[in-house]
RNA sequence: GGGCCAGUAGCUCAGCCUGGUUAGAGCGCACCCCUGAUAAGGGUGAGGCCGAAGGUUCAAGUCCUUCCUGGCCCA
């Protein structure tokens, strides 16, 4: 598809289309085409003073290779903007990467061979960053080019990059707005944390690291001290699996729905001890014998207070109140004894409990996961655990030590096991703008629906303080400086700012770790040393922030801020609703108090052929490079686009591939050479004036009538992002084009132009029309084979055609192209047309063999438009005399079919009574109502009552009483005169002759447009005769494009079968 | 343990929002037709307790409840 000559009308010649396409070269002609034409950008050039439309990228982190699904996710955010481009509207694309983050440092430290942070730190910051900076854009050039190749158009030379330094100025923007609207503070926070290589660790990290492992399981006594239960002496039943917790114990929690009982048991080493313990557990953990002594509410339990099992944790003086028995709703009674031991430093439950009650958080493990107090000071505490047990023990404090066998986090580093651990961290306080989160989720157009109430309403209804702060190196740098002094937090919003208050010039300051942290200030309330705080930003800081910081905004980029907020459309696979649809609108929400996306289309993950999802380890990952090189984008596109919902699992394989390519790509194709090898030989005009529709045959005007509709309803589906429904619809045009039109109107394309010059230049109009136009509605879903078509149709016609599909405007039906009235006969025809199959079936004539006589029964609602459309079933059954009855023929038997939607309503209980009654009408009582009916209303006596029928209640069903093979389906039938005579038999061997003198110049290797003469010889003399007498000759001659057709004997000809009726010879002459 | 989604023919999926008594399509399969779209095209047929059980209703694949199975996201 290399840039096409310009033609003019005389010069314009057809192109040759191979009937076997090789659809990934075809693209790749396609993707020359647009980059020697600059088609892109020339696409939004040509909209710069259209109305704006937004697309926002959500930006990929480049670290990997691009897979299937990235290819997904590509394809849909395409689709869109494609189409907005279309419809007039200036769409700009300016793509995105992701630069910071924890999976960037690692794989740096994969190759650097680092295995902790001493180490990064050993191998120096600014090195570490500078390692990082240059591997996280390694694989854009991959992504690039896999964009490229299936049609992606996004604006590479135009991309923001998240660690840039105007994006991290924006950022620092947006840090201090937070923080001046005290919307940012700092606090602990408890994270997976792994001691040895001293850093927390990421979720998907625990994720990667979790192993089934056998934990010490202790319940310990903690003896009451204060409220009646203490004067009995009674003690609870404390469970855990992590003894070395026990020490850093400052509450205990009950369920607030459990029941509890208070129990007697000597079987612990105590005579007559009184324990509490959960009712559901009390049998598991203590035992049959022991005895129950009274149910214990839970009222009695909460705010009392107990002894803790260790006092070598100095307790803040005064401070909230612990050892006391609160109430969580986590506690159940699957696991434990129904009474939790909590240690708010390390546990995000217990945290949580603990800010609720104002419990004080006490944390006697240094960074490196070790004991700072106590008699196991320096332990790492998980190998404190089994002292712990045996000082428990001889103080009589455990009741039993068995082991639990769970699943729990391991380093995938080092694989030594996390501990949960509380830290300092910064914290946006979303929780202050939860409503407003909910209010402005509340105007955005979910799809699918189901996730503005679902599963992102529940993530905002149970919204948590953002954790902002990383203690990580490779990220977008806290700008929060810290007074060594007095503790004053001041917050930078820009490097310019960070001038004013160093007195020096920053604006060519890398603002990374470890330049930043190298700057110091003096303090603006005290005139102290600050120092900056040791974080960077979680990264999703920085892709949330894309809305303002790709342009840079406030410091600069305000007019295109404005102009691209917020975003019409962004798309982003599911998982998403917690990671950027998440802090996107937590971002815009926060700083400028409405939503940055008004759609947002959430997309499915891919998984194989056996649904299962695509991973290295199950060795059933598809590379998209060999998907499309061997299928073709389109494929994968259409693929996409038409296999389910975008929201749901799809699978994806070969096979798929090639069913999609079957089904809908080559049936438009197939029709598309017939098109081209056609308008070649009769070299018609696309650029000569058309026939006007109204003159048209009515085949013509019923396809026109659907592609009218078919205009209307891409257009709403797309408009709606509903590419289920666009795809769907084109699939079956593209079958009623091929499989109806084509195939009905076939002779109008190669019979002689004298014959009817008009009705031939009407055909090829109209299948011109309708391709160009598919080409144009599948421009934004298969720009490859849509760019092909309309080379093929236009480009090479039509010297003033746009030079890409891309170029144009999507299309609009012509109000002069619908029809209703017929696209509601023509379904008639052809429903009647499949019950003449099965007739013709069932009898075993075939249907080159012609009949005599047809007689067809519609719904008498579609009598009246059918009528025009006989000559086509006639034609297409080869039938000679279709009647369609006019129900007042003796041919016809009538009976009545109730119709429950409009007789429910009616007579409610008694509907099915009635529409009994209506079904067992013998025909005359049915002939009567149903001439009643035509007078307006019928009368009905059912179970002595009389009742009254209207029209809409029943439909009138007329079924032929012929004895001719008769198919039906509901009130549609269709019967077949299949009595032969002698002229029809003759006539069948007419045909039979010219399908095989056909079949010969196909074999000979004749081009279409050959002549030749036929000599034939037909036996016996008799019915040679016949044919002569009858004409058939004639048409043969017209047929097989015989100039001539000698009757004569053959020496060596080819023998023709005619059955029973007689035997031929034929040869042909060039 | 919680939330969300999915479950319709051997396979891949429509239909469900808005209930109407014969549940569709394509692929695959069987049989057949066509042979001037021909390395194409077409037809007919078999194949469904619409995941299960209750409920609402004159009427349920469709609405409600519970459950089962699978997936995703959380804990």
């Amino acid at each position: 598809m290399t840039a096409p000559n310009r033609p003019t009308a005389a010069e314009a010649t057809w192109p040759k289309v191979p009937p076997r396409p090789d659809l990934p070269a075809m693209e790749h002609e396609a993707l020359a085409l647009w980059q020697g034409h600059d088609v892109f950008r020339e696409s939004i050039r040509q909209r710069a003073d259209a109305p704006v439309w937004t697309f926002y990228e959500g930006p990929p982190t480049a670290n990997g290779r691009p897979g299937t699904h990235h290819v997904e996710a590509r394809v849909f955010k395409d689709v869109f903007p494609r189409y907005r481009t279309m419809k007039g509207m200036s769409v700009r694309r300016k793509a995105g990467w992701d630069c910071h983050g924890l999976p960037v440092e690692l794989e740096v430290e994969k190759e650097l061979g680092l295995d902790s942070k001493a180490d990064i730190e050993a191998y120096g910051i600014e090195a570490f960053n500078e390692q990082c900076r240059s591997s996280v854009l390694r694989y854009v050039g991959a992504f690039e080019d896999l964009s490229d190749r299936i049609g992606f158009w996004i604006d590479n030379d135009d991309a923001y990059r998240t660690m840039d330094a105007a994006y991290v100025d924006s950022l620092w923007w947006a840090l201090k707005q937070l923080w001046d609207r005290d919307l940012i503070f700092e606090d602990f926070r408890v994270t997976p944390y792994c001691g040895r290589c001293g850093t927390g660790l990421s979720d998907a990290e625990v994720a990667q690291g979790y192993q089934t492992i056998d934990d010490p399981s202790v319940y310990v006594r903690f003896p009451l001290t204060d409220g009646p239960l203490a004067e009995e002496r009674a003690a609870l039943v404390v469970w855990t699996t992590t003894p070395w917790t026990l020490p850093s114990n400052t509450a205990c929690a009950v369920g607030a729905d459990v029941s509890y009982q208070l129990v007697r048991t000597s079987a612990f080493g105590i005579e007559d001890e009184l324990l509490i313990i959960a009712a559901d557990l009390r049998v598991e953990v203590l035992g049959e014998d022991a005895e129950v002594v009274r149910q214990v509410a839970v009222d009695e339990l909460v705010g009392q207070h107990y002894s803790p099992p260790f006092a070598f944790v100095p307790m803040p003086e005064g401070e909230g109140d612990p050892h006391r028995i609160v109430t969580a709703d986590f506690v159940t009674t699957t696991d434990g004894s129904g009474i939790v031991h909590m240690a708010p430093a390390f546990g995000a439950d217990d945290m949580m409990i603990g800010r609720r009650e104002g419990l004080p958080i006490v944390n006697p493990v240094d960074a490196e996961g070790r004991f700072t107090v106590g008699p196991w000071q320096g332990d790492f505490v998980k190998d404190a655990d089994p002292g712990i047990s045996r000082d428990l023990q001889e103080r009589g404090l455990l009741i039993a030590a068995r082991t639990y066998s769970h699943t729990y986090p391991f380093c995938w580093r080092c694989k030594r096991p996390l501990i949960y651990w509380a830290k300092p961290s910064w914290y946006i306080r979303t929780t202050a703008k939860r409503d407003e989160l909910l209010a402005n989720n509340a105007t955005i157009d979910w799809h699918p629906e189901h996730i503005r109430d679902g599963r992102f309403g529940n993530w905002l209804e149970n919204n948590v303080d953002w954790a902002l702060s990383r203690d990580r190196y490779w990220g977008t740098p806290l700008p929060f400086w810290r007074c060594q002094g007095c503790d004053h937090v001041e917050v930078v919003g820009s490097r310019a700012e960070l001038s004013t208050l160093t007195g020096q010039d920053q604006s060519q300051l890398d603002p990374h770790r470890p330049y930043v942290d190298a700057i110091s200030f003096p303090c603006p309330a005290c005139g102290g040393t600050t120092e900056r705080v040791p974080h960077v930003a979680d990264a999703w800081f920085d892709s949330g922030g894309m809305p303002y910081a790709q342009w840079g905004y406030p410091h600069q980029g305000q007019e295109e801020f404005a102009r691209h907020y917020p975003a019409d459309y962004i798309c982003e696979a599911i998982d998403q609703t917690r990671g950027w649809f998440y802090t996107l609108l937590a971002e815009s929400t926060l700083l400028f108090g409405d939503s940055s996306y008004k759609t947002c289309l959430c997309l499915g993950h891919i998984v194989d052929e056996d649904g299962r999802k695509m991973s290295k380890s199950a060795g059933n990952v598809l590379d998209p490079w060999e998907l499309i090189e061997s299928h073709g984008a389109d494929a994968l596109r259409w693929l996409m686009f038409a296999e389910g919902n975008p929201w749901v699992s799809r699978r994806v394989s070969h096979d798929l591939l090639d069913d999609v390519v079957r089904r809908f790509l080559l049936t438009l194709w197939n029709t598309h050479v017939f098109f081209t090898t056609y308008a070649a030989i009769d070299g018609f005009e696309a650029t000569a004036p058309a026939p006007d529709v109204t003159d048209r045959p009515a085949s013509d005007r019923w396809i026109l009538a659907e592609l009218a509709a078919l205009v209307d309803t891409v257009d709403t589906a797309l408009d709606t992002y509903d590419v289920s429904t666009a795809t769907t619809r084109l699939e079956r045009f593209a079958g009623d084009l091929s499989n109806w039109y084509v195939r009905r109107n076939r002779r109008r394309f190669w019979k002689a132009a004298a014959e009817a010059p008009e009705d031939k230049r009407a055909a090829y109009h109209t299948l011109h029309t309708c391709l160009t136009t598919v080409a144009q509605l599948l421009a934004p879903l298969t720009p490859f084979l849509a760019e092909r078509l309309w080379q093929d149709l236009q480009v090479s016609q039509d010297g003033d055609a746009p030079v890409s599909v891309h170029l144009t405007t999507f299309p609009e039906a012509p109000d002069t192209w619908r029809d209703e009235p017929l696209r509601a006969a023509m379904a008639t025809a052809r429903r009647v047309v499949e019950l003449g199959r099965q007739a013709r079936n069932d009898s075993a004539v075939p249907v080159r063999q012609p009949l005599a006589r047809a007689l067809v029964t519609v719904p008498v609602a579609e009598r009246a438009g059918l009528q025009s459309l006989v000559p086509d079933i006639a034609q297409e059954l080869n039938v000679k005399a279709v009647e369609l009855s006019d129900g007042t023929g003796d041919l016809v038997e009538r009976a009545l079919k109730p119709n429950f939607r409009a007789l429910g309503p009616v007579f409610q209980k008694q509907a099915p009574v009635v529409a009994a009654a209506l079904s067992a009408c013998d025909p005359t009582e049915a002939a009567r109502i149903a001439t009643d009916l035509d007078a307006g209303y019928a009368t009905l006596v059912v179970d002595g009552d009389e009742v009254t029928i209207t029209p809409d209640m029943v439909e009138v069903v007329e079924t032929p009483q012929t004895g001719w093979a008769i198919a039906s389906e509901g009130s549609t039938s269709f019967a077949l005169d299949t009595e032969l005579t002698r002229d029809l038999r003759v006539e069948g061997v007419a045909r039979e002759l010219a399908r095989a003198i056909n079949d010969q110049r196909k074999a000979a290797g004749l081009e279409l447009t050959d002549r030749i003469e036929v000599v034939l010889a037909v036996t016996p003399e008799s019915l040679d005769e016949e044919l002569a007498a009858a004409g058939h000759y004639d048409t043969l001659a017209g047929e097989v494009l015989a100039t001539a057709i000698h009757r004569a004997p053959v020496a060596d000809g080819t023998p023709i079968d005619l059955g029973d009726v007689g035997a031929a010879q034929v040869a042909l002459r060039s």
